[in-house]
DNA sequence: ACCTATTGATAATA
DNA sequence: TTATTATCAATAGGT
C-alpha cells in the first residue's frame, strides 16, 4: 500500500484508526462484489467496528437469505467436523449435556470476573473447579505453542546440517583443487546452545524438559479432558 | 491487477474462472483479517461458491455469534448512535452479544484442545491471546479465592477473640467465687501461625504478600477486560 | 503450485 | 469525509 509498510498489529493513533477502518472497509466491500460479479459467488459480509456500528453487504438477495442458507450448510458438515476422534464413550445428547455445563461455568466466570461481584456468588469450590480448569487449559496452549516453535527449531537445524554438508564438499573440492590444506580454510559457524550442551537437538533431554509448560509441572504428560473429570 | 486489465463482469472460461475464484476468496478473506486487528473490528464473510460450496471467516469468535449479534444490531435499527468519539458503551443486548462471542472464542479453543486439531487450526498468536487471556482470569479467580479465604480467616479470627474475651471473663467470675486462682485455672488456646510471627492478622504484610495470585506478577491491580483488550 | 508484469489498494498528508 | 500520490500488495496470465 503506501507510503511505508504497515504492520499487522492494531493500529494505536486513533485517528489513523478510524482513517483506515473506513478506507480498508470500503476496500473490503468492493473486492467482496467483485468477487461475486467475476466468480458468480454469493457472498455475505459483516462488519462491527470497534465501537459496534454494523456495516454489512449481502451481493444476493437479503443477509437474512445468506444466513439461512449458511446455516443449513455448515449445520450438516458443521456436526461432522465437531468431534472426529475415534473412540468415544457418551452419546451425543450427554455429551452435549456436559459441554452446556462446562460452558455454563466459564459463562458464570466471565460474569463473575466482568461483571457486577455483588450480584454474581461463586464459591470458593466453583472456583477452584474453575481454577483447575484454566490450568490444564493453559498447559495445553503452552504445550501447543511449544510444538509449532520446535517443529520450527527442527527446520532450522536440518536446513544447517544441510549447510554443514555442503560447506563440507566445497572444502574437499578447494582441497583437491590446492593439494593441500590451509589450517583454518574452514569457516566454523559455530553451535547453537543446544549443540554445545547436548550433542543434537531432537534427541535432546534439555528440550523435552523445555517443553515441559508451566504452571502444572508434572503427571499430565497425556493431558486428555476425560482423564480429569472433564468430558470432552 | 496483471497482465491485463479485468473487466467487471462474469468470467466466462470456467478454468479462469476457478482460479480467480480461488485466489480472490483468499485475498478477500486476508483483508478481512487485516481489517479486524488493524481497527479492532469484528467481522463475519459468508461465500458461496457458484456450485454452492461453502466458505466462511470470523474473526472474533465464531460466524453464530456474529449472526446472532447482526440480528440483534439489525433489527433495533433506530439507532440513537450518534457515534461520536471516546468511550462508547454499548446497550446490554450487544454487550450480552459480545459476551457470547467470548464464550466462542473459549469454545474454539476447547474443541481445539480436546477435539481433533487437524481440523481447528489455531495460529500463534491466536494461542498467545487465549494463553494471555486464561493468565488474567486466573488470576482474578486467585484474587478472588484469597478474598473469600481472607474473609473466612477474619472471621474466625474475631470469633476467636470474642471466644477469649468469654473466657477472660469466665475466669474472673471463678476467681470471685472461690477466692483464689489456680495456677492452670486458664485454658491457653495457643496463637495461629500468623500470630507467632506477626501479631495481628488484619495488619499482616506477610498475609498481603500471600494474597498476591500466581502467574502475573504485577501490573494489573485493576485487571479489566477492557484495558487488555478485551472489549467488555 | 510458482513467477512477474501490471493494475489496484491505500498510508500519509492536506 | 474526500482528494492526491508515492508506494506497496494483489493478482492475471503464463509455466
Amino acid at each position: 500500500m503506501a507510503r511505508g509498510k504497515v504492520q499487522l498489529r492494531r493500529i494505536e493513533n486513533p485517528v489513523h484508526r478510524q482513517v483506515t477502518f473506513c478506507k480498508r472497509r470500503a476496500g473490503l466491500l468492493k473486492k467482496a462484489r467483485e468477487l461475486s460479479v467475476l466468480c458468480d459467488a454469493d457472498i455475505g459480509i459483516i462488519v462491527f467496528s470497534a465501537h459496534g456500528k454494523l456495516y454489512d453487504l449481502a451481493t444476493t438477495g437479503t443477509m437474512d437469505g445468506l444466513i439461512e442458507r449458511y446455516k443449513s450448510a455448515s449445520g450438516g458438515e458443521g456436526s461432522m467436523q465437531a468431534d472426529g476422534f475415534g473412540d468415544h464413550r457418551m452419546d451425543p445428547k450427554q455429551e452435549a449435556m456436559v459441554l452446556k455445563q462446562e460452558i455454563d461455568l466459564l459463562q458464570k466466570g466471565l460474569r463473575y470476573i466482568y461483571g457486577n461481584r455483588a450480584n454474581e456468588q461463586m464459591s470458593v469450590e466453583e472456583l477452584n473447579s474453575l481454577e483447575r480448569y484454566l490450568e490444564i487449559w493453559m498447559f495445553n496452549i503452552r504445550s501447543a505453542k511449544m510444538q509449532i516453535m520446535i517443529q520450527e527449531i527442527q527446520a532450522l537445524k536440518s536446513k544447517e546440517d544441510m549447510l554443514k554438508a555442503a560447506n563440507e564438499i566445497l572444502q574437499e573440492k578447494i582441497v583437491e583443487q590446492h593439494g593441500l590444506v590451509g589450517h583454518h580454510g574452514l569457516i566454523d559457524v559455530g553451535m547453537t546452545i543446544a549443540d554445545q550442551q547436548n550433542g543434537h537437538f531432537s534427541t535432546d533431554p534439555l528440550i523435552e524438559e523445555i517443553t515441559n509448560p508451566l504452571t502444572i509441572l508434572s503427571g499430565y504428560s497425556t493431558c486428555r479432558g476425560s482423564e480429569m473429570g472433564y468430558s470432552f
